[in-house]
DNA sequence: GCTAGCATGTAAACGGTTACATGATTAG
DNA sequence: CTAATCATGTAACCGTTTACATGCTAGC
């Protein structure tokens, strides 16, 4: 996810670490700092495996800016990351949405639709929390107000995530049919 | 979260590791297994640290059972993860989902509010995730169809979320003035 | 003079994933 | 007979968090 976020970005612009930290925090929603023994080991990584150029400039401070830019491998990764997610990034909502924020950049709709069928399908498999006696328990059947609670609000968000999947998944299949 | 999840499910009721694990692979709502490499060593440490008793029993297999039981110090550590969640758990949805399956163990419904007013109060800081110029961009000013339905999304699940928190809050208020 | 922001990193500890390892029972 | 289920674990690897480390500039 981080991955993503970092080759994500960069697609859009060349960043310094720095301003990249800032916009990969924006990601949760609410700012929440990425830590920075997360990303520079992450920045080095990938700059050995060749996706990421650094150039070095000075910055606003003491210290001068490493402004990173995308190779042309690191563009494909991210095509590649994106075309083909994890199972993480199909299985788990936030990771879905930071692969979202990015699928924009797939030249090909038929593959973003692609990627879209696949959270579909994951979503309408019957989803359960809690089982009595080996049986799924409905949100009425819980007496525990905070279960209850529970239920209640992850099946709002799969409905509502379901109906939008299938109205762009719709609409990329008008676009190319 | 794994260690939160074997707190409250063994509260329950006794459990061998085997019975626990698919207890607690349902809670992501999808069934996904947790894996052994985490869940034996997260039940030694709980058990080291004292929280946790075992007994032997004969199983269905050939493997004996392990059955896992809260001693009263883990019961206390329950209350205690239970009553000053860490911040992930406040932060993260899917790690608060999983506090809330738990929630109703805490004895106190002022402590029970008091969760929930922690999560309310986090929700309620205005919440962007991506910025232009510095400024933050709304849904409507996203011309990605992705982005903004990642948006969208977010923002209905924020709407649902707040609403079901304010809803309970009152209710636990009602409860204990 | 001090704090916040800009800007970069490293090291230790912790926890999770993946793969490995074993073995009996039951249903198809 | 073979696959799934029951049942327990370990070891290597990998990435994240937390804490440490440094130093300049701008605004209060």
């Amino acid at each position: 996810m981080l991955t993503l976020s970092i080759l994500g970005f960069l697609a859009e612009e060349p960043l310094h670490a720095y301003e990249l930290r800032t916009r990969i925090s924006g990601l949760s929603g609410h700012v929440r700092p990425v830590s920075d023994g997360a990303l520079y080991p992450a920045l080095n990584r990938l700059h050995k495996a060749g996706f990421l150029a650094r150039e070095e400039m000075p910055g606003r401070g003491a210290t001068p800016r490493q402004v990173l830019s995308l190779t042309p491998e690191g563009h494909a990764e991210l095509i590649a990351r994106l075309r083909e997610p994890a199972d993480v990034e199909i299985t788990d909502r936030n990771s879905f949405l930071v692969l979202l924020a990015f699928l924009g950049r797939l030249p090909n709709p038929a593959d973003q639709a692609r990627v879209l069928r696949r959270r579909l399908e994951f979503m309408n498999q019957p989803a359960s929390y809690f089982y009595a006696d080996g049986r799924p328990l409905r949100a009425a059947e819980t007496a525990d107000p905070f279960r209850k609670g529970m239920l209640t609000l992850a099946a709002a968000t799969s409905r509502a995530d379901r109906a939008w999947l299938e109205a762009m998944i719709a609409t990329l299949e008008h676009e190319s049919p």
